[in-house]
Order: C-alpha cells, then sequence, then structure tokens
DNA sequence: AATGAATATATCAAAACGATATATGGAGAA
DNA sequence: TTCTCCATATATCGTTTTGATATATTCATT
C-alpha cells in the first residue's frame, strides 16, 4: 500500500466507525463521501480481500435477517495504518469537470446552443442539491460535527457552482465580455 | 467510443483548435484544463493510435526544429464526431477530495492535529491559486471568451475553497458548531 | 566536452471504473 | 397463493486510466 490515494483509505475509514459488509461499505459512502470520493464494487471487494490477506481487516461471516453477510472489521495493525494516513497532510484535489471541459470548446458552438445547455446545466445542479438535501433531512444519525461539515461543504459547493453559472449565463445573455 | 466520458473528447478537442502532436496535447491540457480535466501520457498516446485506426484523426510525421515530431489532425469525421459530443449536455461532475474524504474521519483526531492539518491546507490552496494566476499572465494568446472562463472557474474555485476553510478553522477555533 | 534540462514518444503494471451476473428475502399485487 | 419487483449481497470481468519509467535527442550552460 506505497500509494495512499486509493480506495484502500476510504474503506479502512468506514470499518473504522463501523465493521461492515462490501455492501455497507458501498451504501455508506453513496450517502456521505460520493460527492467528494467515491468507490465501485469493483474496487471495494477485491481491495477487502488482498486488506484481509494482508491482515489489515478480518472477515465474520454472519447471517443477518436469514441473509448471508461477510462483516470485516479493522485488526490492530489496520486501525494503526488508518491514523498514521489521517495525520498526513491530503493529496490536492482531482476533479473531471465534464461541463467545464466543453466549456473549453464552446467558441465551436452556436450562441444560443451555449445558452440552452448552460441554463439546463444550472437546472440539473440546483436537482443534485434538492436530492442532497434530502439525504440530510433522512439521515442525522452518523453525524458528527466533521462528517455535518462535509455535507455542508456539498451544498456550499453546489451553491457556489449555481452562482457561478448564472453569472456566466447573464454575461453570456448581455455580452459583456469581450 | 461508446463511452462520452473518456478521454478520447479531450483529444479531439485538442485537435480542433490546432494540430499538434501528443506531447503538445500533454502539455496544453497541463496548462489549461488539468484543473478540471486530465490526463496522462498512458492515455493519450494509445487513443491516438485506436482513433486515427478509426479514422477520427490522421497523423503526419514531420520533422521540427530538427526533432522528429508526429502531427496528430481531425479528419472531417474526427471533427463530426467531436461536433456531436459537444452539442450533447455534459456529465455530472466527479471529484477526489482527499481533504474532505479526511475531514470525514477528524473526529478520531486530536483537535490541535485538525487545526494545524487545516491551515496548512489553507496555506497549499493559496499556493496553488498563485500558480494559476501566474499561468494567466504567462498565457493569453490561445484564451477565447470561453477559455477564459474556464481559467476564471478555477480562480474562483480555489477562492471558495479557501474561504470555506478559513470559516471551518475559525468555528473549530472558536467551538461555535456543537 | 560534459552535464543537465526540455522535448518527444512510448510502454507497462497496477488501480479503478462501469456494467453485469447471480442469488435470496421481503413487500405488495393479481 | 404465486407472481413480480425491489432491495440486499457478493463477485467478476473487460476496458480505461493512472503513475512511473524507459529511451533518445536537442539546446544551453558550464
Amino acid at each position: 500500500m506505497n500509494n495512499n490515494f486509493t480506495v484502500d483509505y476510504i474503506i479502512l475509514g468506514c470499518l473504522s466507525i463501523n465493521p461492515m459488509s462490501g455492501y455497507d461499505i458501498k451504501r455508506l459512502i453513496s450517502i456521505s463521501t460520493s460527492l467528494f470520493y467515491n468507490a465501485s464494487y469493483g474496487s471495494i471487494y477485491p481491495t477487502l480481500k488482498k486488506m484481509e490477506e494482508a491482515g489489515l481487516v478480518e472477515a465474520e461471516e454472519a447471517v443477518e435477517n436469514g441473509r448471508f453477510k461477510k462483516i470485516y472489521a479493522l485488526t490492530d495493525e489496520g486501525r494503526k495504518e488508518f491514523m498514521a494516513w489521517l495525520e498526513e497532510p491530503p493529496h490536492p484535489i482531482v476533479i473531471k469537470n465534464d461541463m467545464l471541459l466543453r466549456l473549453f470548446f464552446y467558441r465551436q458552438l452556436p450562441r444560443e446552443k451555449v445558452l440552452a445547455i448552460t441554463a439546463a446545466h444550472i437546472e440539473q445542479l440546483k436537482a443534485f442539491k434538492l436530492e442532497l438535501e434530502e439525504i440530510e433531512s433522512a439521515e442525522g444519525g452518523w453525524a458528527d460535527k466533521y462528517q455535518y461539515n462535509t455535507l455542508r461543504w456539498g451544498k456550499d459547493f453546489y451553491d457556489f457552482q449555481i452562482g457561478w453559472y448564472e453569472k456566466l449565463l447573464h454575461e453570456l445573455e448581455n455580452e459583456t465580455i469581450k
């Protein structure tokens, strides 16, 4: 585990809160961190296996509601590894922003199409923000002050984006930028 | 090219501005879009080869300053493909934000370490913003109004992040959040 | 003449994605 | 009751992407 910008630590982090299955990890991520850090089944399950072999996690096969489950928990070694990671300074942010990539080339598109796409994008951002607020009101149990702040970042980031594209749209409509 | 959230279109986009080599594409990306959409040599060169076979780009072997270069240019087919992509609505943003991921778990870290990491992160963001402003004053030739706006987004996004973490830091210092 | 930086192409192992296969339990409808 | 659909749960697989490195050449500096 030489590179500390991998899916390994989000998994260790989930298990540091509670022992859980790969499916639980995926669900926890999707309702809490997916906006700023996501992971797929295709990385979660192989990584759990790899970390079990490395002695960072242990699996206990359990039956819950009559359904088979493999509950993973941190070992002492795993918790040590996670805490060491937690103290390190963070890596720079990595973004794939498809809208901005397209914007970079929009000179080649007729003005009215740019306006339409931008307006639609603003509506989509507003819809995503609403979704996030629904998650906020539905959940609540797991939220300590730090976790709550990551959720607040999500909302603030949507507000930033919505405001930014609204300003752009108005400028394009009024053609005040040269 | 079924999935339109791949490296293919950023390459077609670069070539839509000017014919250039894989090395040129990498450099153009790193000084213009890397903040919101990056690509590595390991994806650029194989993709150029794949798209040449598919007839979307053509290579011309040239000698520039006595140095061998493979200049790629869009074919009519390639430009058609790119323009079709450009009209589509964008995919949602994808982020890997290591700082926020760590924040999600910071309850497990002593308060003073959280404060120190957050303060250091703010300084790093300010340094990155300065770097971006240096790129801005160095370049200028390629900047049409849309391209300039993507650069402005970068600066605005740094301002948003700096402000956000400064607010967080003050709240943590004063412990006004429950 | 030597060194090192920038230019330029290319490849490879490891990681991650995205989609899908498989299977079961539970809820509600027909 | 049985059928269907959805949520739960684990797992895999081809493709894509990353990150690092290998190789080679030119140019400017020492």
